[in-house]
DNA sequence: GATATTTGACCGGA
DNA sequence: TCCGGTCAAATATC
């Protein structure tokens, strides 16, 4: 309660550190493509950008919970912590996982119930009447829970505001390294190219793969981008894949600019761009060529792996 | 029949 | 004691 917005403080400086790990990995792989300057350029300034919040979070929020477990890696190295994992006689243990958390929020076409595939396989196991909020939050974990014992888990939450919007809470990361398992979910999953390099595809490439998988059917309606002066949650989420039949599916960010536009950092207007080129030129650099013109990019894969 | 979802109950932290 | 998170039996769907 009282310590809810220093846990909120926390939560963002994970986010905001998870991001520039990501920007990192994104700029290690476009400098293995030899990708342009400037765009190598603004992926170092992004990710100076993120540091800088996140040391700006630290300093402004001196009074953090402390972490139930000394993992300093966004990664769950070890899965033994509390024995996630058929813990019998033990209900609840939400302490046990700290790892990361991240905040998304993805709207999805009206009348649909919930936000659309973020790349993983999920599989409900609850759903609960939250107090503060009028609609109730789903609780889903990896499909690959019991086999593998993945220890991802997320919460969907429809927004109180806006009914086509939802908050998506990460818990944990994928140890069960299943990003390619959409397939068997149906909707937009490995697109052809993705699925012809999917044989010889190098680890580099899971990001990129994964992101792939969004591009696919995905529309992105950039309207109603309009300015405020809120916090950005998190530049880093998953993608809403569109449905099959070319139903769109409109992804936005919760933040300062508004859905349909993605701003990197409140103090670096400069890097405010369009999301449907920042998708399709970060994350695929063979596309690059192409998509980049005069505009600026950086990474969002979303920060399932390790 | 296998798998996924729903839903009420239980557990534990605050 | 309240409330959020999880379990697990019942139910639905493929």
């Amino acid at each position: 309660m009282e310590n809810g917005g220093a846990a909120l403080s926390r939560e963002r400086l994970i986010g905001e550190l998870n991001q520039g790990i990501e920007l990192t990995r994104v700029l290690e792989t476009h400098l293995d493509y030899a990708s342009p300057l400037e765009f190598q350029r603004l992926l170092v300034r992004s990710l100076l950008s993120t540091l800088a919040r996140a040391v700006s979070i630290a300093m402004t929020s001196p009074q953090f919970p402390p972490l139930p477990t000394p993992a300093s890696s966004p990664c769950p190295t070890d899965e033994s912590h509390g024995g996630d994992v058929h813990g019998r006689g033990s209900k609840k243990r939400k302490t046990l996982e700290p790892q990361w958390t991240q905040w998304i929020r993805v709207s999805s076409a009206a009348g649909v119930e919930a936000p659309a595939e973020d790349g993983f396989s999920w599989r409900k196991y609850g759903q609960k009447e939250i107090l503060a909020a009028k609609f109730p939050r789903a609780y889903y974990r990896c499909s690959h829970h019991k086999t593998r014992g993945c220890p991802a888990r997320k919460q969907v939450q429809r927004s109180d505001t806006d009914e086509l919007l939802f908050d998506v809470i990460y818990h944990g990361v994928h140890s069960c390294g299943a990003q390619g398992q959409v397939a068997a979910s149906g909707a937009a999953a490995v697109p052809p190219a993705a699925e012809a390099d999917g044989e010889n595809s190098e680890p580099r490439l899971r990001n990129e793969a994964l992101i792939l998988n969004f591009r696919t059917g995905l529309a992105i309606k950039p309207e109603e981008v309009d300015g405020g002066d809120g916090e950005l949650p998190s530049p880093l989420f998953p993608l809403v894949p569109g449905e099959p039949g070319g139903a769109s599916s409109t992804l936005a960010i919760a933040g300062p600019s508004g859905s349909g536009q993605l701003r990197v950092d409140p103090d670096f207007p400069v890097l405010e761009m369009d999301l449907g080129d920042f998708f399709s030129a970060v994350l695929d650099p063979d596309f690059m060529g192409d998509a980049v013109e005069s505009k600026q990019y950086l990474s969002s894969a979303p920060s399932f792996f390790c």
